[in-house]
DNA sequence: CCTATTATCGACACGCGTGTCGATTCTATT
DNA sequence: AATAGAATCGACACGCGTGTCGATAATAGG
């Protein structure tokens, strides 16, 4: 008799995914949740207390899906250039994909929770791509590159395309001209 | 009798220009604004219809206002390396004072209003910086890079950073290693 | 089938921002 | 000083989102 609320719960989190990505985390609103879940005010209450609390419901979702796991193939002996071209593909389709991606909403949501998640996202992302970089000069792979103004420049270079290429009509080569800048920077 | 119209609208701008800066786009309120300048929602009402409608005013403003007129030191023939750091300067400067820039509110502007203005600005700015490394090219003070990458790599590292910086405790090195990266791709 | 518990409903009161409009105050001009 | 027109005021009605709460429906376990 105690099921049925996680399967209701995961329902919403599906549902809300798609309204965060296609709107932004301050436009969606208890009531357009309501809308695509089918449910009244007050069930969607009992379940979580705001857009706040469901969004980091995702949040922690994704953090824990980890789509790709840096560290794992590193682990495994997989060849960084193999890495770097899997994790440069998977920004490009983020790019190509922005309906599909949070990133926007994740933006506005840290704008106004100074919250420690953001903090812990991004010390996350950068620790990964100093892992590969390092472990890219060290098997040879990589260039001796500058391993902390590298990733900056990767992880400020992406944030800037994602957020933009939502905005203004972007060349489609524009975010292969900088994943290839990256490999240039990078690969020998 | 004329000209007190425009003095208000002035005083208006101005204090507009502080929220916007500190708020963003969405959170500043008309009611802000009469706040800030002392002003009735009538009174207020009477010079600009809307937030929107101010926002617009101080784009315009801000746009013809040039801060650094690059097309003008090309004519003048200013060293590409000497234009090229005073406009890396200015940028280091809007990521050390966020306080001080509108970039989070044209953000937010630009993602509810698919209004030319953004595409506009964009593309003066990619224009302004292709001009720039061109003649830079040319003079011969720079290295002869792909152009249109080069002015990917700079507006979309900068927009990344500038957004961020905002969210993020950033390192005090980070931009300055950008900076120094675009840098090292251009001058030899 | 019965019942205790859980899940869901939808009306309510509230806060906040909007845009309007008739009344009022200023002010340049004569 | 008188006055017409401009500038400003502030109360009003409205829309929208929020969070609550007592009532109702659904369901697992006996």
């Amino acid at each position: 008799m105690r099921f049925k609320r996680e399967l209701t719960r995961g329902r919403i989190l599906d549902a809300s995914y798609k309204l965060f990505a296609a709107k932004g985390f301050k436009q969606v609103t208890m009531k357009d949740v309501c809308d695509i879940t089918h449910m009244s005010r007050g069930g969607l209450y009992s379940h979580f207390p705001g857009t706040a609390s469901i969004f980091e419901a995702l949040l922690q979702q994704i953090s824990q899906e980890n789509f790709l796991d840096i560290e794992g193939e590193i682990d495994k002996g997989t060849p960084a250039t193999e890495i770097l071209n899997s994790a440069l593909a998977q920004m490009q389709k983020e790019i190509d994909h922005p309906e599909d991606s949070l990133s926007i909403a994740i933006f506005e949501y840290a704008q106004m929770n100074e919250s420690e998640v953001m903090i812990d996202l991004n010390r996350r992302a950068v620790d990964k791509w100093a892992a590969l970089i390092h472990y890219g000069i060290k098997t040879g792979e990589f260039k001796n590159v500058d391993v902390d103004e590298t990733v900056s420049l990767i992880l400020y270079s992406y944030q800037g395309l994602r957020m933009w290429s939502r905005i203004i009509p972007m060349k489609k080569k524009t975010p292969e001209q900088i994943i290839n800048h990256i490999k240039k920077q990078l690969i020998p």
